[in-house]
DNA sequence: TATAAGATTTACT
DNA sequence: GTAAATCTTATAT
């Protein structure tokens, strides 16, 4: 993918940390309401499915909410986290195979008066770092769980940024102390902007 | 059927 | 630094 957008087959691989790594830099875009809105993305986090214990499909599981991580690759699997954030998922692999890559965080790029409206922060600087920030920023919410990132009003665009491995820093994921060894893994990404 | 904990953020002491 | 907000899923009666 040089230059251009990432196809389906990007989303479609089996290694979805390989794919975590390469959303770094890419522009990820909504259009709600008549209004656009984009990011780079900044940070991300894979969930290796079934044999993850950190994702929600850990050991197979399936229930209403995680249905969309069991879609093809290329779908948004967007989900209620504590009761008030929406957490926003780029779905990988084949349809059947629950992985996913958590956006944890984006630098904002398109419609930045809007997400300032959407996060009600007119003074403060626009802060859009937390997987739960992106999402609002962006718009996000469970109603969009599911959509088709090729057929749908949030989809991955061109490469704004061109990262080298070396500026890819890689390590444990947040917030999933539970997870026991699996917390460890170096599932997580980012990019250092000027933060 | 009831209770506890979670891929978090925000506000208050 | 600690706790509340707030809803879904998982596990236990």
């Amino acid at each position: 993918m040089k230059g251009g957008v990432p196809q389906r087959g990007f989303f479609l691989r089996s290694d979805v940390v390989s794919v975590a790594r390469e959303l770094i830099g890419l522009e990820l875009i909504t259009q709600l309401d008549g209004v656009r809105t984009s990011g780079i993305i900044t940070e991300t986090e894979a969930y290796a499915g079934v044999d993850d214990r950190a994702s929600h499909a850990w050991g197979g599981r399936r229930t209403e909410r995680n249905e969309a991580m069991y879609a093809r690759g290329g779908t948004a699997y967007i989900y209620l986290c504590y009761g008030i954030h929406h957490l926003f998922n780029v779905v990988t692999n084949v349809e059947g195979v629950p992985h996913a890559v958590l956006i944890r965080s984006i630098a904002p790029v398109q419609g930045i008066d809007v997400m300032r409206m959407r996060r009600r922060q007119t003074i403060a600087p626009l802060r859009t770092d937390g997987p739960g920030r992106a999402a609002k920023a962006l718009g996000l919410h469970t109603g969009l769980n599911g959509v088709d990132l090729f057929d749908g009003p949030i989809t991955i665009g061109e490469r704004i940024m061109a990262p080298s491995p070396d500026d890819i820093i890689a390590g444990p994921r947040i917030g999933v102390d539970y997870a026991e060894a699996d917390a460890l893994l170096p599932y997580r990404f980012r990019i250092e902007t000027d933060l």
